[in-house]
DNA sequence: AAAACGTGGTA
DNA sequence: TTACCAAGTTT
């Protein structure tokens, strides 16, 4: 008997390449993990998936390994002090997404039982849960079938199908695209063979095309650079904006610190005292913008570039008797200063004023 | 809906 | 060195 030839479903296609060419991750039950029987823990799901917004897989690998280390399970981290967990994500960015992860980590222990709720609404109702976590939460950890769109896949989709519309405008026609691609089997590793896809074939440069289980079906491959999509708008110059941070030391080597506000930029980090960050204005970026008198010693400039704007930092120092106090600020000792909620432009500022001030790096 | 929100790596 | 990029969410 004679059958129709048979052309491969897409999903098939990315299926099979993601069955001899996945990434083993910390947080992954990767096929030949799943075939002995493993399954996801939806808690290391969440929390990888969280920790990769905007951040590379090789940043994120350290964080998740001291996170699951300290908090197990996600009532543990529901129990934990903030001030701990925003210590132990400092160096990783965003740190709204630290304050959200407690907060999330409360909903679902307290409020769910300790059990995550499996569907994509009831997962975005959750405090830094947006479209694309979700979707890879309900996907990855509970086999549901969501589209999943991130980065990687809006690169993927907008060459197979040579999408003309710029991101973000075109989220909508490429989440559809991903929706009528996903299969209703392993719906879960489709999505993680997609977004390796992405990282490791259909890179933004020079993609991988030869290796591509999709080049077959690709609208892009042979008649345009892929590397023009996804297309995107311009994006805008970033403003440079000037201040002064203050490192005082006491004769115990003990450092000034505070905290930062609960909101916007680095909230609920640690800082050492500065001047406000002004646009431009080459206003008070002196001494006269320090927290208390001191023989304060100019010792050069940082310069740290923010998601928005780039700051040039003033820095000063000096040594003062411990007994001097400004505000709400504390003394460190600088043997544990490293444990400190201190995001990198402030380890910045600190080092260029205290070049030993920190064990490492 | 556009802007805010970190950091480190790569070319 | 400048520019872009990385598993986005919130307001």
């Amino acid at each position: 008997m004679t059958q129709a030839p048979r052309i491969a479903a897409p999903a098939d296609l990315v299926l099979a390449w993601y069955d001899r060419h996945h990434r083993d991750l910390p947080w992954r039950v990767s096929p030949p993990m799943a075939a002995r029987g493993e399954r996801p823990d939806p808690y290391r799901i969440w929390l990888s998936e969280v920790m990769l917004q905007q951040t590379t897989v090789q940043a994120v690998k350290a964080y998740f390994a001291l996170f699951t280390s300290r908090w197990p399970t996600v009532t543990d981290l529901a129990r934990a002090e903030t001030e701990d967990v925003m210590k132990s994500w400092a160096g990783l960015g965003y740190y709204a997404r630290a304050r959200n992860l407690k907060k999330c980590a409360e909903a679902v222990a307290f409020e769910h039982g300790g059990v995550f709720p499996d569907s994509e609404d009831g997962l975005k109702a959750l405090p830094g849960i947006g479209d694309y976590t979700a979707a890879a939460i309900a996907a990855i950890a509970f086999n549901r079938r969501s589209a999943v769109l991130d980065g990687n896949v809006e690169r993927v989709i907008s060459r197979l199908h040579a999408i003309e519309t710029p991101l973000p405008a075109a989220k909508p026609e490429m989440r559809a695209l991903v929706a009528a691609m996903t299969p209703a089997d392993r719906p879960g590793d489709f999505a993680q063979a997609m977004m390796d896809l992405g990282a490791t074939i259909c890179t933004p440069r020079r993609p991988a095309c030869a290796l591509c289980p999709l080049n077959a079906a690709c609208r892009v491959l042979g008649r345009e650079d892929p590397e023009l999509y996804p297309r995107k708008a311009a994006k805008k110059a970033k403003p440079v904006r000037l201040g002064a941070a203050f490192v005082a030391e006491d004769e115990t080597g003990a450092i000034f610190l505070r905290k930062r506000g609960e909101t916007g930029l680095l909230g609920g980090m640690t800082e050492v005292p500065g001047s406000g960050w002004t646009a431009r204005i080459d206003g008070e970026t002196g001494p006269a913008a320090a927290p208390f008198a001191a023989d304060w010693q100019a010792c050069g400039t940082v310069t740290h570039v923010f998601t928005h704007f780039e700051l040039r930092l003033s820095i000063y120092r000096s040594t003062v008797p411990h007994h001097v106090q400004a505000g709400d600020g504390w003394w460190q000792a600088k043997e544990t200063l490293d444990g400190e909620a201190l995001p990198t432009v402030m380890k910045k500022a600190i080092r260029q004023a205290i070049p030993d001030a920190f064990s490492r790096r």
